[in-house]
RNA sequence: GCCCAGAUAGCUCAGUCGGUAGAGCAGCGGAUUGAAAAUCCGCGUGUCGGUGGUUCGAUUCCGCCUCUGGGCA
């Protein structure tokens, strides 16, 4: 451990209170809070996203809130380096870094570091798209069967993301992603407590889901769609308008189906997106783990309690 | 009131020339290294509307009943 200061993570699906936690917690902490969440870097995303409101800002500033245009790309490997300088910069102030969010990719990336890849490669990127789209990803899955038999094996014929993130990897390095991977990053240089927040019932979780896109459309998302939908540099296959929510409701001012079916579209893919996280807290180590319907004050007091 | 068409998985529907049934979506479980709110993998028992009849055997054929569409009055 680089010091003794300690590190706090909020984690859990969406919907599930993370947000109000954090921001009880600044009122009895000197603390900063950092944003792991890959929807809510994207600047003109507020509704569909559930990002904190302008008067919660106020309250509680968020960092790596608003940092990207929805025409841009983030990753993981850009998240732990932002992290982990804010964790520095914030433990200089003699301040807490309470890291809230639901992308567990990007925590997992904090705390087991990530191995030395090459970045992503718009041109390499589009070659390969070009190669698939004319043999087929099959043909692409058996070249990276013969480039790196270990990848072949693991990554499924039907996951073009990861087929194409191989071969990328491997036409810019000459090296395999299995070779790189065996070379583990960095893992986390400070001491954290992780706590993991999502209601005990499933029932309970779908419910607050579905109110809350309801009230996503009450306050005008599909309004804040249509004008993203309106910037000629936005279409719909970039990671922005590919987050839940936002894709639903392109789909559907694109005529591609009714109102009530993205409704129900909509949420249906949030809880998708729940269950994923789900899926990631599940067995995560060394997790305290806190319920939605608990009363504020407990979930508070827990957490305090675990910084004595 | 009469005629026609339906009634099968949570939803939309397919199917069984009579041997108790299967797709898509939803749901559930899992994977997850620069797109991760992404991408992908696995999981299908349900009084086949009710009730009588024919039959060795009916979800399937026949009768009646109930409900839902549509048409004619």
């Amino acid at each position: 451990m680089k010091n003794a200061t300690p590190v706090i993570f909020i984690m859990g699906p969406t919907a599930s209170g993370k947000t109000a936690l954090a921001m009880a917690l600044l009122q009895h902490l000197a603390a900063e809070l950092i944003s792991v969440d890959s929807a809510l870097i994207y600047r003109s995303m507020d509704i569909g996203t559930a990002k904190p409101t302008a008067e919660e800002l106020l309250l509680a500033p968020h960092h790596l809130l608003d940092i990207m245009d929805p025409c841009q790309s983030y990753s993981a490997a850009d998240f732990r380096d932002d992290a982990l300088r804010l964790i520095s910069e914030i433990q200089q102030r003699g301040k807490i870094p309470i890291l809230v969010g639901g992308t567990m990719l990007y925590f997992k990336a904090l705390l087991e570091g990530i191995s030395p890849l090459p970045p992503a490669n718009p041109q390499i990127r589009s070659e390969i798209e070009q190669e698939a789209a004319r043999e087929g990803w099959q043909a692409l899955h058996q070249q990276l069967q013969q480039l790196d038999p270990v990848a072949g094996a693991r990554i499924h014929p039907n996951d073009p993301q990861r087929i194409s993130r191989a071969l990328e990897v491997y036409r810019l390095t000459g090296s395999s992603i299995t070779e790189l991977t065996a070379r583990k990053g960095e893992p986390f240089p400070f001491k954290v407590h992780q706590f993991a927040i999502a209601p005990t019932d499933r029932a309970l979780l779908h419910q607050r889901i579905a109110d809350r896109f309801q009230q996503m459309l009450d306050n005008g998302f599909e309004q804040e769609v249509a004008r993203l939908k309106c910037q000629p540099q936005l279409h719909a296959d970039l990671p922005s308008m590919r987050c839940v929510g936002y894709r639903q409701v392109w789909q559907y001012l694109d005529g591609e189906f009714s109102y009530d079916e993205m409704v129900a579209k909509g949420i249906a893919a949030t809880r998708q997106l729940a269950k994923r996280q789900l899926t990631w807290l599940r067995g995560w180590p060394d997790v305290n783990w806190l319920k939605s319907e608990a009363e504020p004050a407990e979930n508070l007091q827990a957490v305090l309690s675990s910084l004595s």
